[in-house]
DNA sequence: CATATATGTCAACGAGACTGACGTAAATGC
DNA sequence: GCATTTACGTCAGTCTCGTTGACATATATG
């Protein structure tokens, strides 16, 4: 199946190879999401809550405007998850003072605990799967992933985190 | 970032490295599934109605039983999708004769035509990527997906397709 | 001061997932 | 031959999470 020379042929493109990354893709997601899921049924959470809490407490003070811009989502699915999470602690809500308009975002202790172990969960599955691909692979992974993310949010990415946007 | 000797580092599996495959997933799909999610829309169907359309188009004669097993859905949510697209004639059923209680699964003209237009588009997306990132990277995505799936559907992608299962 | 922006909310709707129960037809095991 | 299992379908009810469109408020900005 795998040729030994895969760089000498042009023609990689199959229909074949294509279909088989899309697969890859939907088993993927599926099993990467799975495990999330499970533990915010008990919380009575879905993934739309698990979406939230990971893009604030990746970036605290993030504010609800960006948030929608990464979720791309309405402002009213948003604000249905969110509010829920405000009320029962999990995220607080602070004013920003430079503008007043702007809600920053933050994890309270509930919601940090909650994050780290969905995190843990996925980051569990990943490392194992880097792990035993090596790191020439993970690479190859991360550059592929990029380039089917949409052009204007590649940048999300590699510069997220760690500092502000 | 990138050290000279990655794979002498057993340390790789950084917290920032994990999140960054976490957020990789999360954009890829949310990209992967929007083109595909718009066009469904004109149809009246959505992202349940694509996979069946795709999984019978790409294992014909597939049963029900199958391809929940492939989805990880309730037979009540398949049920609900799969009788609509027969209803509407983009997937025919007929009774497997050598046992006559299992339902196989085809795509008709109209669903052939819907598969083809939105595998186009995801295709389009992946040969891209695919292109840009070249073969080595394309083997260390395909290689580093697939630890990701959990162990019992990895033989699914790499023998899927072409034959029976 | 007029306008634009950031946020929130109300009402209504639709898709798609779930559970649990039940029914039927066909295959299979003893 | 009969009991059990399997494959499929469906009914009823529920929940999450996405949508649109309209409207309200506070604040910033030209």
């Amino acid at each position: 199946m795998v040729q030994h020379h895969p760089r000498a042929n042009p023609l990689f493109l199959r229909e074949e190879e294509l279909r088989q990354a899309i697969e890859l893709l939907f088993y993927a997601y599926r099993d990467f999401t799975g495990e999330p899921d499970a533990i915010l049924t008990k919380y009575g959470f879905g993934r739309a809550h698990h979406r939230v809490i990971y893009f604030v407490g990746r970036n605290p003070g993030i504010t609800v405007s960006q948030l929608l811009r990464i979720l791309k989502i309405t402002k009213q699915s948003l604000s249905r998850v969110l509010s829920q999470l405000v009320r029962e602690e999990f995220v607080a809500q602070r004013t920003d003072s430079d503008d007043r308009r702007r809600r920053m975002l933050y994890l309270m202790p509930k919601g940090e605990e909650l994050e780290r172990l969905l995190t843990e969960r996925q980051s569990r599955r990943i490392a194992r799967a880097y792990r035993e691909a090596g790191a020439e692979a993970v690479e190859g992974f991360r550059t592929v992933l990029r380039g089917i993310i949409n052009e204007e949010d590649r940048r999300r990415v590699t510069l997220a985190g760690s500092g502000r946007r």
